[in-house]
DNA sequence: TAAGATTGTGGGTAGTTGTGGGTAATTTCC
DNA sequence: GGAAATTACCCACAACTACCCACAATCTTA
């Protein structure tokens, strides 16, 4: 059974290999539409994990930093950041994505890590590192919940 | 694979060799196409390292100065700093390009450089001038930033 | 429950890519 | 016009990457 194309729920523990490169979870595999074309852009996540795309995901957000003026030091600035650390990545023929070594350091990966579906992209966790970031979040403010309720209903 | 034509995202540490000669990362070169004819404008960036055009690119660049009027100051000065410092650079048969010795002093280079894909054109950097830039950008108007990336990032 | 198919993991190999240097052609300057 | 310097072109090697094959564990199906 296949959900929507290019969704992504669900977690697996998976592990790095000594060539850094990850296996991405079948289901996931199967949920990305033809015109991928099997490649995912790798990138670095807003918290200490790495990001996954969809290419034609990456493609919308290619397309944003295309039309923003380098005249601005601000545009300059976040295009760089952004455009730095992401680099496509082909699955082969067992599944697998190869990550950067710099991805890999700045995501703290080690043998052992956690595959997270985050319905529209991928992330990839250090286990440890996801715990932690979780109780830090569980005080999240009541407030920022309520204002979450205005725009999404479960 | 390929990505979409003359876009450019990652990062590489490369090297510049004594007779002033960078690599274009191979995956930098696939993806430029055929009616550049293997050719870069390379140009003084507003930061202080070099930008890298695919040649059809340059052109649209050109074809914008030339419809400032120089009636205005500040076009001229505009139109003189960016074509001053601009040339064309044919890559080799090894892929490399040559650059002047006036771009390589404006940049700072030295034997290792950093070449960024910055999606529609490259720049390449003294490591220690980009990690000092970084710094410094630290201190720009995060709401402004954060405005770019919350309509961009999805 | 057993056989087959699928999925995750490890490692070897051949082709590609980055880097250094040498030689011939071109330009510059006296 | 000729010598020196510069530039463009070519070759070679080492490191790396992508591709391929193999095997074990898990899931599916009869």
């Amino acid at each position: 059974m296949t959900l929507t194309n290019n969704t992504f729920i669900g977690e697996y523990a998976y592990s790095l290999d000594s060539k850094g490169r990850v296996n991405i979870p079948a289901k996931f595999r199967q949920s990305l539409s033809d015109d991928n074309e099997g490649t995912f852009v790798i990138a670095r996540g807003m918290d200490s994990c790495v990001w996954i795309h969809p290419l034609i995901q990456w493609k919308d957000i290619e397309s944003n930093l295309r039309n923003l003026s380098s005249l601005s030091k601000i545009n300059r600035t976040f295009v760089r950041n952004t455009a730095r650390y992401a680099s496509p990545s082909t699955y082969d023929k067992q599944g697998r994505i190869t990550l950067t070594p710099s991805l890999i350091d700045y995501a703290g990966l080690d043998k052992d890590v956690l595959i997270v579906g985050m319905v529209n992209k991928i992330e990839i966790w250090n286990p440890t590192r996801l715990d932690e970031t979780d109780k830090q979040n569980l005080e999240i403010d009541p407030a920022a919940y309520d204002e979450l309720a205005k725009n999404i209903i479960i």
